[in-house]
DNA sequence: CTTACTGGCATACACTGCGTATGTAACCAA
DNA sequence: TTGGTTACATACGCAGTGTATGCCAGTAAG
């Protein structure tokens, strides 16, 4: 395996590149559905046979955009959560990480509206574990680990914490900019409320 | 108007009701991207023809039959949230009555899977806000004003409440059928106890 | 330098499925 | 019975995916 790649490979390597960002770009603003593959070639200067080259279908290049797109965000949100002194510290700087992340238009479009669409509800939600879903379920664990949380089923707990979390990023790309700092503020405020019931200590008086 | 209806309305409402359920069985078990009309019109011995001549398109299809299940939902859950004694047993009633339905795979899937597929995220949330959305909002918003709940903006506490109950009937429409009584108790602990978070006397001590 | 081969992409075609335009027969009203 | 309307069927256009094939630049071997 050469080290040093051949020009041929060179090139290659930049359209597939240039295929995903303007992939990327069409299914941010048009959505999915309405992404045409010859538009995506077109806005390189390619066809569709450059498309179908470098991915096996539709799918697969939109797969290809989410991939990249959640491995950096969950890089960024990953490291927030370790950087923090302590587990519960860690939580809240993830979620504010992620809260950020989805003040990214892209981000939230792509991922958490037009993901399930492109990829049907359990393809998005397998390839999820390896990323936002998988980083919830991570942390959750390791503090119902640490007696931070009151027991509870690890599953149970992160389906409803990822839903939860998903729509307050959701409504907040969704948002108007100029109401996106107090609804922000808002989001939050319900979520670290939700997550304190969930703690050790809380008492229970419901039925 | 007259107020007995002719041979021919009979005849043709008959067949719309029969367009609706073929429909609903296949959206249910297909899924809404991989049921064709041709399939929908041949279940009950009819062609496309029939089809755009009731509905507009697919997806006025798919609204219909959507309107169809949460209007019976969402009679049931209000039915058992006005039944209770106060808005507290109220509300723990309405949830029983969600997961409850979500049991129905019907219901679920066509409804919470297929919703947003068919519809775009953003029509089937606009629809949700006559159902399950309008439903649960409603209820927050009582208790709100009830002083249940600690003061919180409304609007945000509904999105990522519709959100988290939303992912426990999905994730409760998901499962083996028996592991679904487990499940069941699951998820409304944790639901529960993320409801409980947010009450007035709850004290908080997070950041 | 030539030759043979491979990889990257373009072109052309088949197929599926939605929507629409048009046809037709049953029904109803005058 | 006749004219019009309603409920559907038939036929067509069109968009968009996927596939089969062709072509040319780039690379490697002699």
């Amino acid at each position: 395996m050469p080290v040093v790649k051949s020009r041929r490979e060179q090139y290659s390597e930049a359209t597939r590149a240039a295929l995903i960002a303007a992939a990327t770009r069409r299914f941010a603003t048009d959505g999915y559905a309405a992404t045409g593959l010859e538009d995506v070639a077109a806005d390189i200067q390619a066809t569709r046979g450059a498309v179908y080259h470098h991915f096996s279908s539709k799918k697969a290049l939109f797969e290809a955009v989410l991939e990249v797109l959640e491995g950096q965000s969950t890089e960024r949100i990953g490291s927030a959560y370790r950087a923090a002194p302590d587990r519960w510290a860690g939580a809240m700087a993830a979620l504010d990480a992620f809260l950020d992340q989805c003040l990214d238009p892209v981000y939230s479009r792509v991922v958490w509206r037009e993901g399930p669409i492109a990829m049907g509800w359990h393809g998005w939600h397998q390839t999820e574990q390896k990323y936002a879903y998988g980083t919830i379920t991570l942390i959750l664990g390791e503090m119902l680990a640490d007696g931070l949380l009151a027991p509870m089923p690890l599953r149970s707990l992160a389906d409803v914490a990822f839903s939860a979390i998903g729509a307050a990023g959701h409504g907040l790309a969704e948002a108007a900019p100029t109401d996106q700092t107090r609804l922000r503020a808002e989001y939050r405020d319900v979520l670290i409320r939700m997550i304190t019931g969930l703690r050790g200590d809380a008492e229970q008086t419901a039925t």
